[in-house]
RNA sequence: GCGGGGAUAGCCAAGUCAGGUCAAAGGCGCAAGGUUCAGGACCUUGUGGCGUAGGCCUUCGUGGGUUCAAAUCCCACUCCCCGCACCA
């Protein structure tokens, strides 16, 4: 089969029928559904097809079961990532140039990109062509980009909104920040992708003359422990003024913390081999430390001087014992007279864990690598079960963690340190080959997620909110609960203007949280060609929030109410789609700002989130070059194959595994599909009187397959209906036309094949479409009814006799297979009726409750049974267990259908001819032994081979 | 650290919420047979162990417990993955 020809015809005629152009229809109920907006920064791949594949079968479901489906799209510019891209182009930048070509994009067009926009445009087209190529069921009319006017003007509103609400607020922020592009780094400007981790230092002043020594720390707590200072006598050290305080601290942190404090001023130069030998004061016992060499001591990192508590920190110690062997000129009176100071006792570990810990690793001196580890091991330990000693004061027998923030806290509550940044995973280079340092903005601009209101009403909404899969709930809760500010705006990118402040471009997580709205009323800015300057705050409160106009805005009348009724029409949303990764940030936004804006009854009702693609088991990333772009995979496998394959490999929230030979697979498994199905195109139309029980049994099963498919379906678990449709079904037909004798009823058959088309038309809407075609139809399968189930063609009584026949061929087979016989007759020796009387009594007795150790007793209360006497109790015996082991609704089936006639249903040619014997059915036969005549029990027939 | 998810046969992956037809779906791989000039594809069968009668034994990360019955419920432990923000 041609898939190509195939994707490509249907494609043209869906949009020529304009059969997923939505518009509002109060006679029809409506399901409106979206997915996050892609940003158009590479090309489409694998990956992004699954998110969007999900939402277009369940919006092609939905749409079969009769809803006005509303499925648009649009395209995310704002942000930095394409500017940091482009100015890497414009570098001529190797790496990224050959990252585009791996992908597909030729030279000339990679040449382009040295304006921003282009690289949006062109990949916007390129994620485009691609949904269509994929079959989605997009209404195009409604398409926009986040930096279209009318949608900058949206965004604004929301601002307003936002703002008086009181929502927005303001502050200063520590960014990663680089010095020479004068701009936040995010992940993506640097080099290798890192991403800046910002740790929060303690710097305590310590008392030098009439200046401070400023000891960054990441655990004040320790300062009771403090015997001494570093110093790095190798460094620069510089004497500077900070906030009107006279401090030392190294060049380099000089040049960093201008950054931080605004109040930072150059007095003089200090040699750092100038200070040591010399004496300075803690300020929080007034002990006198001398102050001491030590390389290990970085004078990039923070202030350039560290203070020094060998009781507790590796390093110290070991630089310590460093300097006993090789003092460097310090005076044996000051080495001899520091003494580790234990402050922190931890279960386990002696007073002075430094050096159990040295020795445990084996360190040789303070350079050796393996300090870092036991650092990080014993700062851990410390800081989990460590309980602060007596000598720390009003902190004695506090755990370390807690005292960790609360000596933090009264030291600089009392001026004798102050806060400062670093980056803690440094060294960080921007692109440009500068490092990153920490900046902090002092007028940066959030919204405040930490608003203890807002968040109680979020709460309140997510717990009405549908999640799927429901387990995260949960999560989203948690996620509502830890989110504070958020920064909203930055000085770069593409985007809207913080429209209070135009120096600011409203951030990406915050310009998309509730642009769902704005897709109701697209498709009319789009054909009306509505001047964006006219959009003002007041058109938007008319049209979302229903408030009277009280000026005239300059669009007619008839425009404007056509909005209203189209937002009020497919509002509130009723399915929204991501990623798993979105959840701590975008969907819980999503929820916050429409709770926030829209009036309750408008709240979203439902969240779907699914998992990524792998690449072969392997998480898919430009440096590993395993990304295969979506466009091309169509190209070499087919839509409908990309569809089934990364719906169909796992449950909603697991990673779906993606590979080629999966690809090959499922396009066989469809073109298997294709080729069977057509054998049925042109059969008659089902009969229902000229049906045989085989027949009958097999339209019964397809109800059962509807009914399964379509829970499925509503729970969106569409690896099972995949699963279903294509590997498990077919082996219930497989059976039934071997009980055929390969002669299948062609109008069952046809029967059977319209509907599993129309139930994998969602997950394979081309190749449904052309087989639907081929069955003689001229409409769109995409809108016919979904399959609903028949209840005249259930029969549990024939299903019931099915399986009997299956499991007593299974044990026959099972014999044959142990005892190597090769059969020429076969005896099944059915129970009589006293048995089944007995059989369904107990499983009675059993339903009612009655204690299985009474079971006999009870049958025996009746004299006719107790004649037969032991036979009787043998025969109890040998099937109460099984009966206890049986599920609670397989007692019931059984009651249910009560006898059944096994020498009936064993009476079929079909058994001699499966195993090639004669077959005999009866109660009893003389070449029967009589102890396998005895083991006879309903359901489970004594079978003799011969 | 905080939060979330997970551990099932050679591999992938269902089953766990609602315990019982569970030696445990389905796929891949592997093996045998069929078809084919051959390869591929396809079809059938098998794929924990033992067994000349439909059975028995062991198994669902580890160790306990509840129950007539545990992959499933409870407790403890070990290991793995992901997120923690200004970045889409």
């Amino acid at each position: 089969m041609n898939w190509k020809e195939i994707e490509e015809k249907w494609q043209k005629r869906w949009f020529e029928s304009k059969i997923f152009e939505s518009n509002p229809d109060p006679s029809r109920p409506k399901f409106f559904i979206t997915v996050a907006y892609p940003y158009p920064n590479m090309p489409q791949h694998i990956g992004h097809a699954r998110t969007y594949s999900l939402a277009d079968a369940y919006a092609r479901y939905k749409r079969m079961r009769g809803y006005n489906v509303l499925f648009p799209m649009g395209f995310h510019y704002t942000g930095t990532p394409i500017l940091a891209q482009s100015k890497r182009i414009q570098a001529n930048d190797k790496e990224l140039i050959e990252q585009f070509k791996s992908l597909g994009v030729d030279e000339e067009t990679i040449k382009t990109f040295v304006l921003p926009l282009n690289i949006a445009k062109y990949f916007h087209r390129d994620l485009k062509l691609g949904m269509q190529e994929m079959g989605y069921s997009i209404d195009w009319r409604r398409e926009f980009t986040t930096i279209d006017p009318p949608y900058n003007k949206f965004i604004e509103w929301q601002f307003y909104k936002l703002k008086e609400k009181g929502y927005i607020t303001r502050g200063s922020h520590p960014v990663g920040w680089c010095p020479s592009c004068k701009n936040p780094v995010g992940q993506h400007d640097t080099k290798g992708d890192l991403e800046p981790e910002i740790g929060e230092f303690t710097a305590i002043k310590f008392i030098f003359n009439d200046a401070y020594l400023p000891t960054a720390t990441l655990r004040p707590e320790t300062i009771f422990g403090v015997t001494n200072i570093w110093i790095n006598p190798k460094a620069e050290y510089l004497e500077v003024l900070l906030n009107n305080e006279k401090m030392i601290i190294s060049e380099k942190a000089f040049e960093k913390l201008k950054y931080q404090f605004t109040k930072l001023e150059f007095i003089k130069r200090i040699k750092g081999s100038d200070l040591i030998g010399k004496y300075a004061i803690n300020p929080v016992n007034g002990n006198k430390v001398p102050i001491l060499p030590a390389d290990f001591v970085d004078p990039d990192n923070a202030t350039g001087i560290v203070m020094s508590v060998p009781a507790h920190a590796p390093y110290d110690m070991l630089a310590i014992l460093d300097l006993k062997k090789d003092p460097k000129g310090i005076s044996s009176e000051i080495l001899s007279s520091i003494n580790p100071i234990p402050i922190i006792e931890t279960p386990n570990m002696s007073t002075i864990p430094t050096i159990e810990i040295i020795e445990k690793f084996g360190i040789k001196n303070q350079l050796d690598s393996k300090a870092e580890e036991a650092t990080k091991e014993l700062y851990m330990k410390e800081f989990h079960f460590g309980k602060m000693l007596s000598s720390t004061g009003k902190y004695s027998g506090m755990p370390v963690s807690k005292a960790r923030d609360e000596v933090k806290k009264d030291l600089i509550e009392s001026n004798k340190a102050f806060k400062l940044y670093e980056i803690i995973n440094g060294p960080i280079y921007c692109r440009c080959g500068s490092k990153i340092i920490v900046n902090i903005l002092s007028d940066q601009w959030f919204i405040n997620y930490g608003d203890p209101e807002w968040k109680k009403i979020t709460k309140e909404h997510l717990n009405n909110m549908n999640i799927i899969p429901n387990e995260l709930k949960k999560e989203f809760e948690n996620v509502i609960d830890w989110l504070k500010e958020k920064a909203c705006a930055r000085r770069a990118g593409l985007g809207t203007l913080l429209p209070w402040d135009k120096e600011w471009i409203i951030e990406s997580l915050s310009d998309s949280t509730i642009y769902m709205a704005y897709y109701t009323i697209a498709r009319i800015i789009n054909e009306e060609k509505i001047d964006p300057s006219l959009l003002i705050p007041q058109v938007f409160d008319y049209v979302f929030l229903g408030k009277e106009l009280t000026s005239c805005v300059g669009i007619k009348k008839e425009i404007l109410e056509a909005m209203r009724r189209e937002f009020l029409y497919y509002y509130p949303l009723d399915s929204r789609h991501s990623g798993r990764d979105l959840i701590p940030n975008h969907l819980t936004f999503f929820i916050f700002n429409h709770v926030a804006i829209f009036p309750k009854e408008l709240w979203p009702k439902q969240i779907v989130v699914n998992g990524s693609v792998l690449m072969e088991g392997k998480k898919m990333s430009k440096s590993l070059g395993n990304i295969i772009p979506l466009r091309k995979a169509i190209r070499d496998y087919g839509a409908d194959v990309i569809r089934v394959s990364v719906l169909s490999t796992s449950e909603l929230l697991q990673d779906a595994d993606f590979s080629p030979s999966l690809a090959e697979n499922i396009k066989s498994r469809l073109e298997e599909f294709y080729e069977f199905a057509l054998k049925y195109a042109n059969a008659p139309q089902l009969n229902k009187e000229a049906l045989d029980d085989i027949d009958k049994w097999i339209l019964s099963r397809t109800q059962r397959i509807i009914e399964q498919i379509t829970i499925s379906m509503e729970a969106l678990r569409v690896r099972e209906v995949i699963q279903n449709i294509l590997y498990i079904f077919p082996q219930e037909i497989n059976w039934y036309i071997k009980r055929k004798n390969n002669n299948p009823n062609e109008s069952v058959m046809k029967y059977i094949m319209e509907i599993l088309i129309k139930l994998l038309a969602p997950f394979a809407p081309h190749l449904c479409e052309e087989l639907w075609e081929k069955y003689g139809n001229n409409n769109f399968v995409s809108i016919e009814k979904w399959p609903e189930i028949d209840e005249s063609l259930i029969n549990i009584k024939l299903e019931a006799s099915e399986e009997y026949l299956r499991n007593v061929i299974n044990d026959t087979s099972e014999i044959i297979k142990i005892t190597e016989i090769k059969p020429s007759k076969i005896y099944y020796c059915v129970a009589p009726k006293w048995k089944w009387d007995i059989y369904l009594k107990v499983i009675q007795l059993i339903e009612e409750g009655i204690d299985p150790k009474l079971i006999i007793r009870e049958i025996m209360k009746d004299k006719e049974i107790r004649t037969k006497g032991e036979a009787i109790v043998k025969f109890i015996n040998s099937i109460l267990s099984l009966i206890i082991s049986m599920p609670k609704d397989y007692r019931r089936r059984i009651l249910n259908i009560g006898i059944i006639n096994e020498a009936e249903i064993l009476k079929t040619d079909f058994i001699s001819r499966y195993f090639n014997a004669q077959v005999y059915v009866g109660e009893a036969f003389e070449e029967v032994p009589k102890k396998k005549i005895e083991q006879a029990i309903p359901m489970r027939p004594a079978i003799y081979i011969v």
